[in-house]
RNA sequence: GGGCGAAUAGCUCAGCUGGUCCAGAGCGCCUGCCUUACACGCAGGAUGUCGGGGGUUCGAAUCCCUCUUCGCCCACCA
């Protein structure tokens, strides 16, 4: 069957059916608990059910893809619990859009008409992101998959609601909240994104009520004047202690305000008096409650200026009201001075629009008590964060913690779970729907939702089945690790930490590993808006997943970020193309070659060496290539196995592809082509050793590169068509195969092998042209070496006679060599001698350097005595060798002068 | 304003706990090759004051200080 295979890897031909043959087998489920140890559980941060896909999912289900495969080989018992979230904000802005191309808004439609507009558009599309993260190849367990907004996960959030109720740690109140005057609804502090602005500063003067002049006060929002209620001052405040306790009048509203004190006034900014608008600032807030100030609200919720304010300012929008405020007060003269001011503004986090301040009733979470175990978690070390600096702002938000506004103006989402009766002022708090309030009447709920973070803090337990005691979330609480980017730290890490702690008593992970971001060439992130983002799809049509999942991974060290191209996606994706067909060749060759000479004999079945090669193979029968291999196989094996250990995601990659790239495809596959055709045995044990560290390296990569890995791996011929890579036993490193003195020694052949080359290259010689080379080998493991590999040598270096000592006197082309062993060339008339000098001078000087350098570092007392001892015999071992070579390149040299 | 981080080849980046990789990879570039797995390839090659300065050390790209330039998180100075 490997003869069918084309040259050239499709990725798209083979993508697809592997991955419906994976999860018809069940392979992504966690099984009857068979593993060794504690499960590894990873928790899917659940995608927006309208989102597509787009590469941040990419890298993040990528990683975490990777994690779980990883540890499924090792053989634990392993669940990825995957989910969608319900997005409470952003689903109903995308439904709202829909229904507004048939010029509708939601208030045209009604809640209900609404809500069911939006349960169709889900059951529509809800399941497209999940999809599409089956084509990266992602083996969650789809038989578990959850939604933020099911009935069992709902239960779970009225549970809780009640629960934090009942302690006292959910109250409603008036507040200063954040209001999105476009998705008319609150936001907590977390939804506000600060972004710095060069705006400016009016300074205002409010005349004194008693004709004695003014006070100046300064703003950055200046129609906020129009609900000013006072002006403060700090106490003190010697320059304005006089005025504490009189009246101001309001310029254009013609409100008597008083002047008060309040220490939270900073004496040093702005002119040190504050105007107070207690509706419209939180600092104002509690001024005017402390000096019991009226609070004037002047925004409709789309933040226009409300009747509230003079008729003339009605209806105007807050930015148009803020021109017109400024041009009256410029009028009558009040303007002291204007200054450009940079500072930072809020914005919705969903629709960038910026947001107001303003005071409103609203649900709050008192979060101190929540985040107190939480934090020590962190403080103890239980809870461990990678990169380990992200600890830090976690610690910081924790220590700062404020309280959580959970209650959305929306009509997407979990409805609080509070009635009210209009009969007798009765609230009832409930897990289930009261039928009627105690004095008979009936109850009206609250219209509220909660925010959509107030369901996914709650999926670490509330996806297994809590409240109930399920079996699941006895097997699968706490988790292991949770993968996600930096930026939801806030809004969902901390909060399911804080959650798990309260709800379960343990902590829900015990390690937070936060990769980086996908980034353009010029460092910004990648946006629908900015439109440099890259289609995943796209990427995995024409470059498979394999290549995709490869690009992020390798393009990404712990904690950093990947950079792509959007404008050149050749560029970033064809290494893993490239590397997923180089491993496909490499597989090509490998599998056509396994049946052997005995094999095309009888054209019976391919199955040449089952087994390990120490079981058929013994020891003695191996080259010095096989043993080089296969001690390159285990390093390699012990390198990526710890930075897979270590979320080196990257090292690991780059550990399997060198050894694949350079050490099994650029060399073993070279060295072993004539043994394959030559003596039967010797050809067996080549393939046996061949085919077995080329299984382990596939098995390494699976991880990274699930479909290519796996596509070879069934095709090797001792594995039965129904077994699957993605469950085979990780390999264990072997001390057997540890051969440090065959690393040396296939070194210095391919030192040899490498030296040979260059002088080709140097002198222009025809690649199809053989010459002969004399080798001088005083060092006795380089003599070993060049014997036990003269064969290849004379292959690889296309030469047409390997003498070893001899006649090295006569015109050629001369090099050093590790270990005490020089090479000649001859090249009679080939050689240009000048150039051959030159080469030569060059390469004495290079070395001469070496050299005085080294001597003076063992001339230095201070290193002789100071340094370890294997340190100082290493420098001095290194000085002696340089010393040979440049004695023998000297002696070469002076022939050739002379 | 508080906290954290980064500056290494033309580009994008590795380099973990100071001493063999006389500083690495991929891309790009130069030279030669369709060598019976692969031109998505093979062989060879060029390019770096490891941001500047100082310090610790026998020894620093790697630790400390400082300067410069970028970046991230947090923040009710109106």
């Amino acid at each position: 069957m490997s003869d069918e295979l084309p040259p050239q890897y499709t990725p798209g031909a083979v993508e697809p059916g592997l991955y419906r043959w994976w999860e018809t087998k069940g392979l992504f489920s966690p099984g009857q608990g068979k593993g060794k140890g504690a499960p590894f559980v990873i928790m899917m941060p659940p995608p927006n059910v309208t989102s597509i896909l787009h590469m941040g999912h990419g890298l993040t289900y990528t990683v975490q893809d990777v994690l779980t495969r990883f540890e499924r080989m090792r053989g634990r018992v392993t669940l990825w619990l995957p989910g969608t979230d319900h997005a409470g904000i952003a689903t109903q802005n995308v439904v709202e859009r829909l229904i507004a191309q048939e010029g509708k808004t939601r208030f045209d439609l009604g809640r209900r008409e609404f809500e069911d507009r939006v349960w169709a558009f889900v059951r529509e599309t809800g399941d497209t992101i999940l999809q599409q993260l089956r084509a990266l190849g992602a083996s969650a367990d789809w038989s578990r998959t959850y939604f933020t907004l099911n009935e069992d996960l709902s239960r779970a959030v009225r549970e809780v609601f009640v629960r934090l109720y009942e302690k006292g740690l959910i109250y409603r109140g008036k507040y200063i909240i954040n209001w999105c005057p476009r998705c008319l609804t609150a936001l907590s502090n977390e939804e506000v994104e600060k972004e710095e602005v060069d705006g400016k500063i009016w300074w205002f003067r409010y005349p004194l009520e008693d004709g004695s002049g003014s006070i100046t006060v300064a703003t950055t929002r200046p129609e906020t004047m129009l609900g000013d209620t006072g002006v403060a001052v700090n106490p003190k405040d010697k320059r304005y202690r006089k005025l504490v306790g009189k009246q101001v009048r309001l310029p254009l509203v013609d409100r008597l305000i008083p002047i008060v004190a309040d220490s939270e006034v900073d004496p040093k900014f702005g002119s040190g008096a504050v105007k107070v608008t207690p509706a419209h600032d939180p600092l104002d807030f509690e001024i005017g409650r402390r000096n019991q100030l009226e609070a004037i609200d002047i925004l409709t919720p789309e933040a226009r200026l409300s009747e509230t304010v003079p008729s003339r300012f009605q209806g105007l929008d807050r930015f148009e009201g803020r021109k017109q405020v400024v041009a009256e007060f410029e009028k009558l003269g009040l303007v002291e001075k204007v200054e450009s001011h940079r500072h930072a503004v809020g914005h919705c986090y969903r629709c960038e629009t910026v947001v107001e301040p303003r005071l409103s009733d609203q649900w709050f979470v008192k979060m101190a008590p929540l985040a107190r175990p939480a934090l020590q978690a962190y403080v103890d070390g239980t809870l461990r964060f990678i990169p380990e600096r992200r600890g830090e702002e976690y610690r910081q938000w924790m220590e700062g913690i404020r309280d959580w506004c959970i209650s959305r103006q929306l009509w997407w989402g979990h409805r609080i779970p509070v009635w009210y009766c209009d009969q007798c002022g009765e609230m009832i708090v409930a897990r289930e729907e009261p039928t009627r309030c105690s004095c008979g009447a009936p109850l009206r709920q609250d219209e509220d939702v909660l925010d959509t973070w107030f369901s996914s803090w709650l999926v670490t337990f509330s996806s297994l089945g809590w409240p109930d005691k399920t079996k699941d979330l006895e097997r699968f609480y706490p988790g292991s690790t949770l993968v996600t980017a930096p930026e939801i730290l806030f809004f969902w890490v901390a909060r399911m930490v804080m959650a798990g702690c309260w709800f379960m008593g343990e902590i829900p992970f015990s390690t937070v590993y936060l990769h980086g971001t996908v980034r353009d060439t010029q460092h910004r992130k990648m946006s629908k808006s900015l439109g440099n983002g890259i289609d995943p799809l796209e990427v995995v049509s024409r470059f498979g997943a394999d290549a995709l999942r490869y690009t992020v991974i390798s393009g990404m060290a712990v904690g950093t970020d990947v950079i792509l191209d959007p404008n050149d996606l050749e560029t970033s994706f064809s290494p893993g193309r490239n590397f997923a067909n180089k491993l496909w060749n490499a597989g090509r060759f490998v599998l056509s070659n396994l049946g052997g000479p005995a094999d095309r004999r009888t054209g019976g079945p391919i199955r040449p060496l089952a087994g390990d090669y120490p079981d058929v193979v013994k020891p003695e029968e191996l080259t010095l290539a096989d043993r080089w291999i296969i001690s390159r196989c285990n390093a390699m094996v012990i390198q990526a196995t710890e930075a897979y250990d270590k979320y080196r995601l990257n090292e690991a990659a780059n550990a399997v592809y060198h050894f694949l790239w350079s050490d099994f495809a650029d060399w073993y596959i070279e060295q072993i082509k004539p043994r394959l055709y030559g003596d039967q045995r010797g050809g067996d044990v080549a393939r046996a050793v061949a085919a077995r560290t080329f299984e382990t390296a596939l098995q390494l990569l699976h991880p990274i590169m699930p479909f290519i890995t796996e596509a070879l791996w069934k095709r090797l011929p001792a594995r039965d068509v129904e077994a699957s890579i993605s469950i085979s036993a990780w390999p264990r490193p072997d001390r057997r195969a540890h051969d440090p003195e065959a690393e040396r020694a296939f070194a210095l052949v391919q030192e040899l092998v490498v030296a040979v080359r260059q002088i080709r290259a140097e002198y222009g010689i025809e690649p199809g042209k053989s010459v002969r080379a004399v080798v001088t080998a005083s060092g006795k493991d380089a003599q070993k070496a060049f014997q036990a590999e003269s064969g290849t040598i004379r292959r690889l270096a296309k030469l047409s006679e390997l003498r070893f000592g001899g006649d090295s006197a006569g015109v050629g082309a001369s090099a050093v060599l590790t270990d005490r062993s020089s090479l000649f060339v001859p090249l009679g008339e080939v050689l240009d001698l000048e150039k051959e000098r030159a080469r030569l001078q060059s390469e004495l000087e290079r070395l001469a350097k070496l050299i005085e350098n080294q001597k003076a570092k063992l001339g230095n007392e201070q290193f002789v005595s100071r340094a370890p001892q294997e340190i100082v015999a290493k420098e001095r071992e290194k000085l002696s060798s340089w010393n040979e070579q440049h004695a023998v390149l000297a002696e070469k040299h002076r022939r050739l002068v002379g």
